[in-house]
DNA sequence: AATGACAAATACATATTTTGTATTTATCAA
DNA sequence: TTGATAAATACAAAATATGTATTTGTCATT
């Protein structure tokens, strides 16, 4: 049994002739003949029953127009669904991030990707940044949003935002008048710290702090920068934090930029935000979630 | 896209190798990379990732997946079903009937017949035996029983069972001793009949009558022989029936063989039960249905 | 009854598609 | 680097589908 044949008998069970009926599939009679033929042979049973004037389906025939219309039909939808998906418009695109990026300008780009794409299902996982290379290779995750710049054998990163680190100090702050301020400048604060060992990123920021010359007093740790902010805000020590989380208590820390050399020469230290994805990606939504998101990373009005 | 290109794809979807794969569907592994190919064009996306050490899905081709597999069943089920429509295990026998045939042996036949056919539909329309050949015809009908030989174009006939005609008396009737009598002995009497225009039956007993030397005298028509025994055994009169019917009264009426001429040489004065067919039928299941009981009817123990 | 018109089947050649063999290419493992 | 393995490619062979010409059988007309 063939696509062919059941195209063929369902034309020839509408027009009931086989000369009109070939006709309307642009092939001559005999082949037409011929097709039904061998669909009868291969079901063991007469589809149709000819006269030499006329032409009328039989009980099997009858009985087969539903499959044949239901499989045709099914094709069809195969084929619209398929077309979807590779157009990406259907699908899931599974995303890893720390639950910082919430904050950040990356929940406004969903919301507006999503419009128009009522059948793709975005997952965001929250978390830990280290455990985001695992995920995407194992398939766990397409796309991993991180502070960190990493680079495994067969994926690949773009920077997505900038994002400096800056301090956040007490509004009661001694150095709370500075624009700017050098880090070893804090060499003498507490410090509310992320927990080193599941954020690269405070990890980066210890390093750093040792570089410019001093060992940071830790005070604290937290888990959740927004935590951090708090605590800085109700006095407790200074912090480093990227720009786009400070600025979110504006109004009840303050903020200073760093212009110590490492911002400059050692690419590590800052917050800034990266995209990581396989080399090899066999969904078209996720490439195109990619590959916008890159480009409206480029574009946006800078918050 | 043909269905041999589908049950390829989903082989190697399973096998995830196209060489294992090819093994299985019993061809080499060029041609399932062409259909495979193929199959891809058409569908503008590719179906599989490979590598030269690696197959694997891509997402469209896990969108395929369910499709492909519904169509192939769809066509399994095709088959299955054809199959039993093909060998007269599912489908529909539509037969006309008088209502005296509810009373004979042919419910017997329906469902010792129906047995193991759980998927066949027979239905039953009481309807004027004049109608048969005209719903025969055009297709309502697919079987005809009725007490009438008629024979007409593209249409064939078979005598299911004989049923003479016999004279029920009323048990205190002068002849009521006799167990035969000639029609003539009944010219005296006033006779029960069936309505004489809707009953070809009744028809042919009222020119018995006129044959055999009397116009009978009716003092009631009725519409259902049971009706007619009825009122015999009331005294009313006599009346004219089939034997397996009055048989079935056999307690308050006489029932008295008739030896004239006529039951002999001429044929149409008898209520034996004929069957009435379509010469071209599509029906593998009204075949079987008729085959069978006429084999049945040939061999039944007589009641 | 004979004839012409029409529709499906058949015969056979042609075109297309599918498959098989041999080979190449690429990757992994030793 | 080599050998093993697996998919792709090139190309020939086989199978299948189609087209043309013709036959067969039925209907409608004469």
């Amino acid at each position: 049994m063939e696509l062919r044949q059941l195209r063929y008998f369902i034309t020839l069970a509408n027009e009931l002739s086989f000369t009109k009926a070939a006709q309307l599939l642009y092939i001559s009679q005999p082949p037409l003949s011929y097709q039904i033929a061998q669909l009868e042979d291969e079901l063991g049973t007469r589809l149709f029953e000819r006269t030499s004037r006329t032409v009328s389906l039989t009980e099997s025939g009858k009985a087969l127009m539903p499959h044949a219309k239901a499989i045709l039909d099914r094709t069809e939808e195969a084929r619209s669904h398929l077309k979807r998906v590779a157009g990406g418009l259907c699908g899931r695109v599974q995303i890893g991030l720390a639950g910082s990026h919430f904050l950040g300008p990356f929940p406004k780009f969903i919301t507006q990707w999503r419009q128009d794409r009522a059948d793709v299902e975005v997952l965001l996982h929250e978390m830990q940044p280290t455990d985001h290379m695992h995920a995407l290779k194992d398939g766990r995750l397409d796309l991993s949003l991180s502070r960190q710049k990493v680079s495994g054998d067969g994926m690949r990163t773009s920077l997505l935002w900038k994002d400096p680190v800056v301090a956040a100090l007490p509004l009661v702050h001694r150095l709370a008048g500075r624009e700017k301020i050098r880090l070893k400048e804090l060499e003498a604060d507490e410090f509310v710290f992320l927990r080193l060992e599941s954020s690269p990123f405070a990890t980066r920021s210890h390093q750093a702090c040792v570089r410019a010359g001093f060992a940071p007093r830790i005070v604290q740790q937290v888990v959740e920068i927004p935590a951090a902010l708090n605590l800085v805000a109700a006095g407790l020590g200074v912090a480093l934090v990227p720009a786009s989380l400070a600025r979110l208590r504006s109004d009840s820390v303050k903020i200073c930029q760093l212009t110590h050399q490492q911002a400059k020469t050692e690419q590590s230290f800052n917050g800034d935000v990266y995209l990581h994805w396989r080399t090899i990606e066999s969904s078209a939504v996720v490439t195109q979630f990619r590959m916008q998101l890159i480009e409206w990373a480029k574009n946006r009005p800078t918050a």
